[in-house]
DNA sequence: TATTAGAATGAACACTCGTTCATAAACTAA
DNA sequence: TTAGTTTATGAACGAGTGTTCATTCTAATA
């Protein structure tokens, strides 16, 4: 079994150091000594620092809900609406419960607001992705005839905006609460949601 | 007219800072030179870089919500519940707009996760003051029969959380909108919770 | 086995960091 | 005015920062 590369290690180590210290105050030394190398070599992988956060902000940003969740076998499922919901929610917690997607997003909530990400990155782009499958979802469902008419620009909100809690505080926050019980805040979610907009 | 002490001026270029670069991003001789000083006379009113976030914190600590917004006026309003959720949420969102709250919440989102903050802070803490209230306020609406019948918490939750979202990412945000969109946006919330919910 | 490209080293660079300290200036109270 | 206190200064500190570079090691290719 070939060891994964430096390079890859590396990126690995880097994310565990943003995610814990923020950019500016993780260091190349400590990440290379983490990685187990001096911190020179570091620069046989990568041309800076900064090219690095890049480099994992890059990484995130290919992976999209719609590659990563919702795929055929989900999509059979629309005709029982409330359960779709129910599976959809549950495999998005599944996604963000991955501990590179949870250091991940504590990285993007620490660096959204300074130099280096406030040009690369914002928080805004990172929903877009489940707001605008959210819309998509909703805006099917209202045309069915299966929920209330609403405007599905809100509607997308209001149930996205308690999902992104949910992951910043619960998911990737300190304490460190079973995943069950994150389960059963996401269904009473979704309980809550669905009484509100079914038809 | 006596100036303002330096002490203060410091605490505000501080927060300016830390607001824009994180704790770890921000230098004391950044701050100093923004006060019109050196840094060396920053030590004659704080011992420490640490003391300086401290004491904002404290300062911020001492800001609570049913200080600042909930007074016998409001409350004269709950005989008429929707409206009072709405000058309640108009209110909430003037006191986040202000620059000082705006800056505030950029730091806590910044620092909830580093060592410095996660041992004093935590974004839960300043959250739980909004959900304490709506708590109370929908548990109290709940007895008498004017909303329907929920679990306050989760209750609490769904009405706190989009306004969570809106406050990080439309109020403090790098997007300057217009104050009337966002008041708009939070109506529109207000009205699809209070849909949800009324009796 | 000899050659070569990639990766790791350790020392060094110029800089910035937070903090200290003796000294000087500015303000207050007697 | 004088004495005393607070505040500001500028230089210095040790340590840490990101980065460079000549050199050595390693592993695959010829």
């Amino acid at each position: 079994m070939k060891r994964k590369s430096t390079k890859k290690i590396i990126l690995e180590k880097a994310l565990e150091h943003f995610s814990k210290q923020g950019y500016a105050g993780a260091s190349i030394r400590q990440i290379a000594r983490s990685v187990g190398i001096r911190e020179s070599a570091i620069y046989n992988h990568f041309e800076s620092k900064e090219e690095i956060f890049l480099a994992l902000l890059y990484q995130f940003k290919s992976q999209t809900i719609s590659k990563e969740i919702l795929n055929d076998e989900l999509l059979d499922q629309l005709s029982n609406p409330e359960n779709f919901l129910k599976v959809f929610t549950r495999r998005l917690i599944d996604f963000w419960n991955t501990p590179q997607e949870r250091k991940f997003i504590r990285v993007l909530l620490m660096e959204q607001f300074t130099k280096i990400g406030s040009s690369e990155i914002s928080i805004s782009e990172y929903l877009t992705d489940l707001r605008s499958i959210c819309k998509l979802i909703f805006g099917e469902m209202s045309k069915n005839g299966i929920i209330k008419k609403f405007d599905t620009v809100v509607l997308a909100d209001e149930f996205a905006a308690f999902l992104f809690l949910l992951r910043s505080e619960k998911i990737s926050g300190d304490e460190k609460l079973p995943i069950t019980k994150i389960y059963d805040l996401a269904e009473m979610h979704v309980d809550f949601f669905w009484n509100s907009v079914k038809a």
